[in-house]
DNA sequence: CTAAACCTGACTTAGAAGGTCGGGAATTGT
DNA sequence: ACAATTCCCGACCTTCTAAGTCAGGTTTAG
């Protein structure tokens, strides 16, 4: 379990892709745009992310990305496992020969802290996530600095023509 | 809260130390060979658990360092702080500008998983954790492999003249 | 005085994070 | 059919830090 800010990144994409899949796929292009993340970057994380099976890229205009499971079923935990392929810590985690072929002093303490962590993220689904109040307000906010018009395709249902 | 193979290196040498200072110093070089962990690495090291008050060393021939608090008062989280001055995850921490001035969407998440984290090292002493049994025996291995024979100077109240 | 130890700072190296670039392949609207 | 839009892919670059090295100090017990 590793913490970057390479984690934090693909939650956060994968957070504003939660918010707004109900009006159709998401563009990199958007959430680069209002999270600023390099494009580039979101490409490279999101081909993780779909190799994982929690995103499912639709091609062609009006494309994007959507969640390829329920938003209740997404566990942060399992974000960060996806970007972060390198789950061990260290040399030590394998098979405990971090040290001379013995486990060092540490391991057990390290092993400890990461099943800590894991529980932890476990637990946070990106749909209990996503209806925090501060998230909400955010999510208002950058609403506002860079709004989303949907493509003309998924607007069907609407009084919009 | 950072967890890198820096932080664990500390801990290591912070344990070593704890457990063999009642025999007088410890030396760099003992903690070097025992743990495996290069000596000028140590000293870097060393240097910044000295500025924080957590070592003390003693110059000259049969010195070495010691805990400069008792055992049960020094916490891991103390130590790994001590090593990472750069206590802060990202340019997120200090006042939530992360992102166009405003805090970004996982700005929350990260500051209670850095909580949980320091909670669970702050919950820990190097007392505690020398005396674990898993600990224990390691230390009576790593006895085997690399003796360590106490200073003249500091053997005053036993049989060995 | 000298050797053992701490102390200091500058330097090197390896690897990863973060980002760039250029070119594809699929799909939709016209 | 065709062009625009999007995902997709791989190579490359830059910057930063962990980790380690090196060369010199300074203090102090014997």
């Amino acid at each position: 379990m590793k913490l970057s800010t390479k984690s934090r990144y693909a939650v956060t994409a994968m957070l504003d892709l939660a918010i707004h899949d109900r009006v159709g796929p998401v563009t990199l292009a958007d959430i680069s745009q209002t999270q600023g993340i390099s494009l580039s970057y979101l490409e490279q994380l999101f081909a993780k992310l779909r190799k994982q099976g929690l995103v499912a890229g639709v091609r062609g205009p009006g494309g994007g990305y959507r969640l390829a499971q329920p938003a209740h079923e997404i566990t942060v935990a399992s974000i960060i496992t996806a970007v972060d392929e390198n789950v061990k810590m260290t040399r030590c985690q394998g098979s405990g020969d971090c040290h001379d072929g013995q486990r060092c002093l540490t391991h057990q303490l390290w092993d400890e802290l990461s099943e800590q962590l894991f529980t932890f993220l476990d637990g946070i689904t990106l749909d209990q996530f996503a209806n925090r109040p501060e998230v909400q307000q955010i999510v208002r906010r950058q609403q506002q600095q860079h709004p989303r018009p949907a493509h003309p395709h998924f607007i069907f249902g609407r009084s919009a023509a």
